[in-house]
DNA sequence: TTGAAAGCGTTACCAC
DNA sequence: GTGGTAACGCTTTCAA
């Protein structure tokens, strides 16, 4: 492989000097610099990336930790997000976390070998918040998604989620629902327990006694949306909104094994507006959540930071915090 | 951040020492070794990976090259490839290359900054051979997937397509159908091609004619299933094999906006088995691919010549091939 | 078993 | 504008 020095010699300069001209420096001669540019074209020469982050300490590398990068959920996510990698040249360096403790090891070995630049930590099941404590301590950029910290050094972007849990609910209620069940998510996780929050009070605004009977524990898998809505079924509630749309497929799965129809039957109503979701039958009502977009939040406000302090501005110590709004989308489940 | 310098400093020792100590090397004394791995902890040490990559020439990070790292029908092959890389201890860096011309791109700075060992490369849209020609010049080990290739040097592993379309035609003849469509996929894709290949050795060993206006043209996505089976459906067709699953769940949707029932009407078998396709209505038969089985094997294909290289043993020339058998899933649309 | 020193490819600094 | 050189943190060789 060719490298600057070979540049160098060819070009009869100094390694130095190739240097500033592939790097549109200034203090070059603009015919030396294009005496360079065509040489190390002709000669296929490519930056050696370990050398130059070795010296520069940057690796131009945002590492992104989710749960499961898999997930249909994180789709629309990593679509923003490399919309943005693309257009500031960053290379995206996903990492699983699978929402567990190795989550610690993964972040140690993604900031401690200097691969990565700065993180974006999708998620909220982040229990221990340690990890939190080391990227400040240690001065690493990163963004928090799905996820309200309320440290205010802390950048942090979520949805509205009592909110999106209101909105469903207050739908079911316009439509003249009263017996209205919820399967709920994970309740180790925020956005699980916001999303009872809006339905609680979408059902005090109401006048509708809650009762956490009608609640049923879910998980956010679809299999656990079948198993709760197997639960909730002799209940005899007529709508149920379900916390989100994966757990949502499997109650209509329940609900179609049990012979009855939806929406006349059950009414139901999921959260996330997932790519599926307009094809199941019926076609699913939902609350959506602006996930390309919020994946694009992400790692805009990330390549900001890392912009401003390359260029030795001093950056706001206040992060940044956005708020995303839920918007319900009405098909044919309720 | 702590170097190895600051270990060797405090435990008295030259830095190369601490090098042994840490990589487990022999000619270290058991318990200088136990002292130095005891610092190291103390310290949080965690070796830049730059400063080693450039004296090993090595990244121990593999670059997979795919269409679309969110598409679900990638899913299980990503968890495949995640279970061999952390064994291995290898960082996986992922690429979209939706397919288009500036997989050239990516793959050159991919390959060109040192940043990946080797690479897996999804997909049989690669039209330009060129890369191909170019890793191989390069001596760069990489193993194609869902992609047969001749030249014997190339690893490459895919399913029997061909088979898959016959085995998915068949069970329709032997379920008693003779009007039987087929929804192809992207004509530019040799699965797509192999798909219906199969569909018409099928045909053939029943008896049954081949028409080409039987056959619907689709893009491997759900709305172009939607369109097709619109095509299709004035034509009277008691049964239909769609190329995969997506395309099958827009099939499933136009029947049913006709007012039509699956499998009665129309027995439908799709290919793939996603995760969803459990769900529809009714649950899709389908053609299974061992996707995870295949996004293990690619990377265990790599590793091991990444393994060989490594110990300096001279690897066989020849590549590995390996073709995946395809499995018929019966549900309920069929 | 240990240490000294060279060198990986690049950038950054300072002198010219 | 340009060139020389010292880093960056690590591994590897060779000598002690």
């Amino acid at each position: 492989m060719a490298t600057i020095k070979d540049i160098a010699r060819i070009a009869g300069v100094a390694p130095s000097v190739v240097s500033r001209a592939l790097n549109n420096k200034y203090g070059v001669k603009e015919s030396t610099r294009q005496r360079i540019i065509q040489i190390a074209r002709e000669l296929g020469y490519y930056p050696n990336s370990a050398a130059r982050s070795l010296v520069t300490r940057r690796s131009e590398t945002i590492g992104i930790v989710m749960a499961d990068i898999s997930e249909p959920f994180y789709s629309q996510s990593i679509k923003g997000m490399e919309y943005v990698a693309k257009q500031t040249g960053y290379t995206l360096l996903f990492s699983n976390s699978y929402e567990n403790v190795e989550q610690g090891q993964v972040l140690h070995k993604m900031i401690s070998g200097e691969r990565v630049d700065g993180l974006v930590i999708v998620g909220s099941n982040i229990q221990e918040k340690s990890f939190i404590s080391l990227l400040l301590e240690r001065d690493i950029p990163f963004v928090l998604v799905e996820r309200k910290f309320s440290d205010p050094r802390v950048n942090c972007i979520w949805l509205d989620n009592v909110k999106g849990g209101y909105m469903a609910t207050k739908y079911l209620i316009e439509k003249g629902h009263r017996r209205i069940g919820h399967i709920a998510g994970n309740l180790y996780f925020q956005v699980a327990l916001d999303r009872i929050e809006g339905y609680k009070r979408a059902l005090a605004e109401a006048g509708i006694d809650f009762s956490q009977e009608w609640v049923a524990a879910g998980d956010f898998l679809t299999h656990g949306g079948y198993r709760a809505m197997k639960e909730l079924l002799p209940l005899g509630c007529t709508a149920v909104f379900v916390a989100n749309d994966a757990m949502a497929y499997g109650a209509l799965r329940a609900i179609s094994e049990a012979g009855l129809k939806v929406p006349d039957d059950i009414a139901i109503v999921g959260f996330d507006d997932l790519e599926f979701s307009s094809l199941t039958n019926p076609p699913l009502t939902t609350i959506r959540q602006p996930r390309y977009e919020m994946g694009r939040k992400s790692l805009e406000i990330l390549t900001s930071i890392l912009r401003e302090r390359r260029s030795g501005d001093e950056a706001s110590p206040d992060g940044v915090k956005v708020c995303f709004q839920p918007e319900l989308i009405v098909r044919q489940s309720a």
